[in-house]
DNA sequence: AATAACTTTTTAAAATTTTTATTAAGTGTG
DNA sequence: CACACTTAATAAAAATTTTAAAAAGTTATT
């Protein structure tokens, strides 16, 4: 059954065992500041949380100039998280345990969200199977986080572009059916928060992190915050009017960033042109009908230092260039970050992009921010949407067999 | 002397006379809230605070269901704050009280900002002036806010545009010339803080306040806070490169926003077309070389239906509607507020503005954001200098006596 | 029109949490 | 290798919050 928090101490429990799921390793001094509590109060709860067999100390963490501190990590298998990774062909599900290491093989399947009417259904049936095949007790799973594409309002649990359900929201669809917490996200939103939890966006303040794809998402951080908006559709990067270039884009207006700089766009002209053109390249054919395939064939081959390969790349990147300089002008961040399945083609990106930016920003606001490429790859969005779960871990529907357990101390 | 805070419970009381400078009249259990300390704390806070005869009981408010609750209000005198409002040409200072009411005239003189190596020195001088004649002892007057045009970074305390100061920052050498804590931010930035406090954008989360003037500014509120980004140079909104007009900018690039948009645009624009169009009109004359005045002239027959200002207000409106519907993707808003000196034409902004929304949005995304036209008008900034002031209250540097009085509580 | 049931504010007493002071453990310098 | 200076952990005192109860109003119902 899926209850209420029970108590406050439990609250506190929770946002300790949260801290450690994303640090691993924290003195009791860094927990007392995360969680705004005193030091002695903290001790205390750590100290009951280790006769709950949920943290355990793990040494002394180096000297910073006085006595060493006692340091802190979260048990294995204290609960685990679902991650729910999906993009409008493929879907990837993911069991990740308590002290943030996947479990097992990452599931894919394919999934299409466009036009089927059934899609829910199918994640529903591929969840349930998943988490049976897993052999937890319901209880066991912290919650199930799921980053989808479309307009993604997280508070209501609804998706306005897929994963269409008649009644009442995804969420509530998905929970009744399985019985644990869910939350969904946009994808680029989760992009942007496992850049934010591990990867370049880590302790940064205001950072855009730029989700190359299919689209153009963007993860906005601002005040070390995801930043989603009034209904959590901020980020909209893939269709700022921004070219005249008289291309129709997939949302009906004409020339937005998308119609320029998608891995879409660019598999479809490398088609075109390795077959007009002749031009010589590492790349033997490309399809324009598989998508996929070829985009991951021209990102291959521009990290061999292919020409054709990093010329298409390039034109891409000087575009999404202009449209990060829109972004410096108006949220003059630290940081933009490429990430997303495109981030793969490594450094390539950062050239043109920088070079847009020289050209279209006033030198003083972009003075401070730097480019940097994803360390995070492909496996960005499954991370974030852990990360989605455990940001409101406090806050999640309590699981009545751990709450009988926790409010017994 | 400006030293530093003295006690904890000092900063809570400073906390409940900012709130009640913000609110006019607040009850307990607002005030509770709003310092995030219990009631029964709260309670014994605003009783020494009466005691210091700085805070009044102004009876009770309407009941909302149960027992009435007696609210309390700052008594005026307890403090004074300086604002100034900077443009590139003109200055105002006021003196604000601390019941938040203008003491006395708003003085307005010429300060020439571009090329003006002295004109610090003589922000100075006619500051002290200014505070000379209110007979006021510095330690009565709480801080001095000022909004300038500029690059303006607000922690550091300088302006990498205008007010150049060769050692050191805008602001120690105000404190250091004048003893009273000062703080300086740019001008659109306040002219959106007065909205929050005060204007349409109260009580909201996500708003973007467009100040047009001689530029176009954006003064951008994320989580119901002023956002700034990482140098305080967020909001660069006349600088988005968003015209393939060839215009050269004033600052060097070419078709920024601005070039189509700023009240100076539509003067020049103005005065073109009413030599050579011969077009009737109830402007009689526009002085190309007189921005203020024609500015003005055409606000002014704006409001009075003649078409001619209509129709050049229109298109300098149709053309920041297309900003706006990159703000409103990239940062889902729930309103855009004009505010500013232009923003006295009135509601002749809100047609072009929403038709570009309509042409240039997704329909989802724009679909609750609402625009609005501010009440605040020409002195949105100055009140917003008095806010800068305020909302750093229980920050800003103690003036000795009050910190010994108080203490001696 | 009067009473019951429900709200909200205010006050008082009990329980919790933080602060301050003290002790313990470790670094770096002349 | 003392000496001065850190930071961490613990214990006692002080401050704050929570809980409970009383006071003051509102709304619905008979």
């Amino acid at each position: 059954m899926i209850g209420n928090i029970i108590s406050k101490k439990q609250k506190f429990y929770k946002e300790i065992l949260k801290y450690l799921f994303f640090n691993k390793q924290l003195s009791c001094a860094d927990l007392s500041g995360l969680i705004g509590k005193s030091i002695p109060l903290t001790t205390q709860y750590l100290t009951e949380l280790m006769s709950l067999n949920m943290v355990v100390e793990k040494g002394y963490a180096a000297s910073t100039g006085g006595r060493r501190p006692q340091t802190y990590s979260i048990r294995s298998g204290v609960f685990y998280v679902v991650s729910v990774a999906m993009d409008q062909l493929v879907t990837r599900i993911a069991l990740i345990s308590s002290d943030n290491i996947i479990v097992g093989e990452v599931e894919k399947f394919d999934l299409i969200l466009a036009n089927n009417p059934n899609s829910l259904n199918e994640l529903i049936t591929h969840l349930k199977t998943f988490i049976g095949n897993t052999k937890l007790p319901e209880s066991k799973i912290a919650g199930i986080g799921i980053g989808m594409p479309g307009f993604v309002d997280t508070e209501k649990g609804t998706n306005y572009t897929f994963l269409h359900c008649a009644d009442g929201s995804i969420v509530s669809k998905i929970q009744d059916a399985l019985q644990i917490p869910t939350l969904i996200d946009n994808d680029s939103s989760l992009v942007g928060l496992a850049e934010l939890k591990w990867g370049a966006a880590k302790n940064k303040e205001h950072v855009m992190v730029v989700n190359v794809g299919w689209g153009i998402g963007l993860g906005i951080i601002s005040n070390g915050k995801l930043f989603r908006g009034k209904d959590g559709f901020a980020g909209e990067f893939s269709h700022i009017p921004l070219f005249d270039n008289n291309k129709i884009c997939s949302c009906g207006k004409l020339g937005c960033l998308e119609t320029e700089t998608s891995l879409v766009v660019v598999a479809q002209k490398g088609a075109r042109q390795l077959k007009k053109l002749q031009q010589p390249s590492l790349i033997k054919s490309l399809n324009a009908e598989r998508i996929e395939e070829s985009a991951k064939k021209i990102i291959e081959a521009a990290h061999k230092g292919d020409k054709f390969a990093i010329d298409l790349l390039s034109e891409a990147a000087y575009h999404i260039g202009r449209g990060v300089a829109i972004l410096i002008h108006l949220l003059n961040p630290e940081e933009i970050i490429i990430s997303g399945i495109g981030s793969l083609a490594g450094k390539v990106w950062m050239a043109p992009i920088q070079q847009a930016i020289n050209e279209h920003c006033i030198p003083k606001i972009a003075e401070h921010t730097e480019v940097k490429i994803s360390s995070l790859g492909y496996n960005a969005e499954i991370i974030g949407a852990a990360a989605l779960v455990m940001d409101n871990y406090e806050k999640l529907p309590v699981i009545k067999e751990e709450a009988e357990k926790l409010i017994a101390q």
